[in-house]
DNA sequence: TTGTAAGCGTTATCAT
DNA sequence: ATGATAACGCTTACAA
């Protein structure tokens, strides 16, 4: 049904290897054979089998990536950014999914590791000791996107947004329009996210003079239910806060919406800044003002990072983090003017 | 670096090939080697070679996956259903996205036939002609989703939802709640799926004897900005609708949008209903009442019938059509009689 | 029940 | 410049 190199070289009256080096463009080949073979490729539709190749190469310029699922946006935009940067590089992406199941998890690492592929890039916030130990020894380099590499390997990179960077840029955002009391709506407890976007909100206050109150830091969960049930408990503060800076889009979403049933005006009563810049953040209303992560550049450059890897550029830092980028949007009441200041930055 | 076969034959003191038949469960084999070399063989680490094993067995069990890009939120629901299905089945997920650029969109195919998949599913709204003739005369089985399979090739299915049905829903929906005068705001002219939701649309006017009103039909673009703009258009109507349909759900967010700004209260003064069932539409305010594509099924539904293709099955129709489901939230302004009357059909 | 050998489609190392 | 030949890791007749 396909057609291979014998066939060709039966066609054109020639070796396997003739043709083999005609395709591959390898010098020492006359050139007149050369055209003549590649046309003759052309004509009968070959196309080269990648497995073959991989079997012999011991490469199979395939890059593996594992998430917990595609269905949440976030994790859709970093491997769009994977896989056209792996395309650009000449590799495929083979797409595993693991619904957070430790089951299917280890699955997923033993089918990429069946396939052969050159580097495993996991986007998943869940760090498997699975990859580590299992990748590990295979000496694949692994690079792991908004998670981090607790064994020491040098085959196993991580990579993720700066949250200690993303909070203060936030925090401070709403330090500059006034408020004076911030609070801070937390995501799932004991997440190292949460903890340094929290440490970077405690900094710019700090910086600013402002005093830190304890209960201004209220529960949340990740999700637009923590938003909402937070928005109670912020409510009932005494004195009340005027901003709220959320773990993530999501519980800021839960939050606009509670306010909105409260008749809560955003962002006059209260200001609201969210983090990550999902795709939707910009279409709610009052839009969301955000911390955008990078999610294409993240991507892009976990690919990066394990080309690197691959090639033996054994110079890389094991950790890499990228800046995210306060989006300005109207949840937080910024004026005109204070927009222009910041989109100029 | 990895353990082959052989690695085992030598530690087993036998030849490869009967660890080959210890590990393929082969029945001519004595328990006692099998286990014996079953057990070596973990402590030893040995995963197979994919690609040596499809070079001889001629098939990758591998499936090929284009899209235009994952970061479309329909798009990854999808690519989720068709992950965890394959996975299922023993089948790994070739990614690839293309962006609507041909050449992207060539090399992608040109990719998967290299790597011997399986068989492709076309997640990807343009029919490429490319699929057609490129894939085709390599007899793979070819199921496209939401597109259309213009030649009749046995080996080239689709599937969709039934976007006709969807439309007479949507309308019957807003016909019950008393409307008369309901607008049908379009998505990108000439694409099918627009002409057939507003088929279904026309359609369930006619049947419940609504006089059809050309100038109800509102052009759109089947993105937010489309909906923005839709609600001018729609505003200067005389005699005015009271309620729209909209393409899908991005146009109805713009809708929503623009009313919002307008102080135009949904559903009260114009209700609205959606196409698709982002994961968004359920958190606006007011939350989208909209036709729920079946997006994980479509995935699953796909994946099944490329195996059924791929085992031979020839019975399958060309084109199979799932309907979709009215999910009724606030933006209608479905009364709670109305809602449970909804939920329980 | 086991071993030998051939072959899948490549690339690469020999000769020639 | 080209052709044999081996090798990659596996499955599977065919022998034994």
């Amino acid at each position: 049904m396909n057609v291979s190199i014998k066939d060709i070289a039966q066609a054109a009256g020639v070796s396997h290897s003739t043709v083999s080096r005609a395709l591959a463009d390898n010098p020492l080949i006359s050139a007149a054979a050369r055209q003549r073979i590649q046309a003759l490729a052309g004509q009968m539709g070959y196309v080269p089998n990648a497995g073959a190749r991989g079997l012999v190469l011991g490469r199979t310029m395939t890059i593996g990536v594992v998430v917990t699922t595609i269905a949440d946006p976030f994790v859709a935009e970093v491997v769009q950014g994977i896989e056209s940067t792996a395309h650009a590089h000449g590799y495929s992406v083979i797409l595993t999914s693991s619904d957070n199941d430790p089951e299917r998890e280890a699955q997923s690492v033993e089918m990429l590791r069946a396939r052969r592929a050159d580097a495993v890039i996991v986007a998943s916030s869940r760090i498997g000791d699975l990859y580590q130990d299992d990748l590990q020894e295979t000496g694949v380099p692994v690079v792991l996107i908004n998670s981090h590499n607790d064994q020491g390997s040098a085959q196993v990179v991580s990579i993720s947004v700066d949250n200690r960077h993303g909070g203060t840029v936030a925090t401070q955002h709403l330090l500059r329009l006034g408020h004076r009391r911030i609070a801070y709506i937390a995501g799932l407890p004991g997440h190292s996210d949460d903890g340094l976007r929290c440490t970077g909100y405690q900094e710019a206050l700090r910086d600013a003079g402002v005093a830190f109150d304890e209960q201004f830091i209220i529960a949340g969960d990740g999700r637009a239910s923590g938003g909402e049930r937070a928005l109670a408990s912020l409510l009932a503060l005494r004195p009340r806060p005027t901003a709220a800076f959320c773990y993530n889009d999501m519980t800021a979403i839960g939050l606009l919406a509670a306010a909105q049933r409260a008749k809560l005006d955003i962002p006059r009563r209260l200001a609201v800044v969210g983090f990550d810049d999902i795709p939707f953040a910009a279409l709610l209303h009052p839009a969301l003002t955000t911390v955008a992560q990078p999610k294409h550049e993240l991507g892009r450059r976990a690919v990066e990072r394990a080309l690197a890897l691959l090639a033996g550029d054994g110079e890389q830092p094991d950790h890499l983090s990228l800046q995210g980028q306060l989006i300005v949007r109207e949840s937080s009441g910024a004026r005109a003017s204070e927009k222009v200041k910041r989109s100029a930055t």
